[in-house]
DNA sequence: GACGGAATTATACGGAGGTTTCATTCGGGC
DNA sequence: GCCCGAATGAAACCTCCGTATAATTCCGTC
């Protein structure tokens, strides 16, 4: 509970240089960050972990799994930190690549621990925001995951427009059946108006077209 | 009408080095894409064009704007053409500052014709994705814009899901009024149903909260 | 001063939404 | 065989939405 970045935000970093990840663990404490450091990509993966709130300070080159490799596996498994990533020996190409897979920055060693600060600062503002954003995404998932198939069905209907009775032409079902699912749907995704269904669909990815 | 890409998408060319002027257009042209050539940016900013599909393809040294500098200002100027960089003696804190800016790529000089050509393809991409969101968009701001006020306070209350009722009493109004005003603003927006309504105010960023 | 648009409200009516109650059918699961 | 949830639907009833008609007020323009 030390800064505006929410609780807990932790920097995990990952280099196998001991003496730069001293370094930047005394340069995050500094600024009450908490800070976890691994040797490698591997490491890190093998280490059970919260998945709190966070970022990943990167290097690029080191043994095993490259930091751009990484970088570019950390969406199949799932883990969205953001990445910063950091090089000795870098080109051009290497950090457009980089940023190109999304990374809110790419450092050269040696930098100013202000330009590592900053970083870290957007990367963590980053992370907050897609944390907000899945928040209540999340909860509206498992809502929609109660419905049934029916109620699906007449959810992207109601939701595309339509009413009660074209919906019922198009399921071939009487209209009352599809009242009955529609209070349904609206009970299970806890709506309370119909235009809180809307925006529901429209997170939930749920087009008409 | 020669690629995927649209009718008449053009690649502004934008380098105080005939010879690359020369060769880019070339390249585009071998690939039927129509180029205009630039020497420096006040030359760009200065010509009348028209402001169908393309991007630009900016040479960072430059006499006078930067390309880098060009960039930044672009927004601010109203044009949010997609922007490929290019550069002879860059460095990558400048490619990263690119990047971050929304750059489509950077490109280091000698570059491939290909790696040129497929930045230039993404970013046609982007555009005529970003063109396609706008396009629907304009159409509703403008038919925003015949909105009264009144008709603007209930199209927010009933887009945020209240009854007519209940904005009748935070307008402190007669509910007939309300459905008045509701039906002015469904006919003026030209919404068939409230659902597509709560979809325009979501697109026009006319929040609840 | 006349005209028109915006805003307001009332009455009335028809259509659409929503719930409750009751009832039937169909598949699983114990 | 029995119970349960899902799906279906009919009847009744109430609320809410939407429009047409008509009227009044205010304000700005011609």
């Amino acid at each position: 509970m030390s800064r505006r970045d929410g609780p807990a935000a932790t920097v995990f970093i990952v280099d196998d240089d001991s003496d730069l990840r001293d370094a930047l663990s005394g340069l995050f404490r500094s600024v009450d960050l908490a800070t976890t450091a691994y040797a490698s990509a591997a490491e890190f993966l093998s280490t059970p972990r919260s998945d709190g709130p966070g970022c990943l300070v990167l290097d690029v080159r080191m043994p095993g799994l490259s930091g751009l490799d990484f970088q570019a596996q950390l969406a199949g498994l799932g883990i969205h930190l953001p990445v910063i990533l950091m090089t000795g020996h870098g080109d051009i190409p290497m950090s457009v690549r980089a940023m190109k897979a999304g990374a809110v920055d790419f450092l050269t060693k040696p930098f100013r621990d202000q330009d590592m600060l900053d970083a870290v600062t957007a990367a963590l503002a980053r992370d907050a925001e897609r944390r907000s954003r899945d928040t209540g995404l999340q909860a509206m998932r498992t809502a929609y995951e109660t419905l049934t198939a029916r109620e699906r069905e007449v959810f992207l209907h109601v939701t595309a427009g339509l009413m009660n009775k074209q919906i019922a032409g198009l399921l071939d079902l009487s209209e009352i059946t599809i009242k009955i699912h529609r209070g349904h749907v609206m009970r299970k995704m806890e709506a309370r108006s119909l235009a809180e269904l809307v925006r529901m669909a429209q997170a939930l990815g749920i087009a008409p077209d």
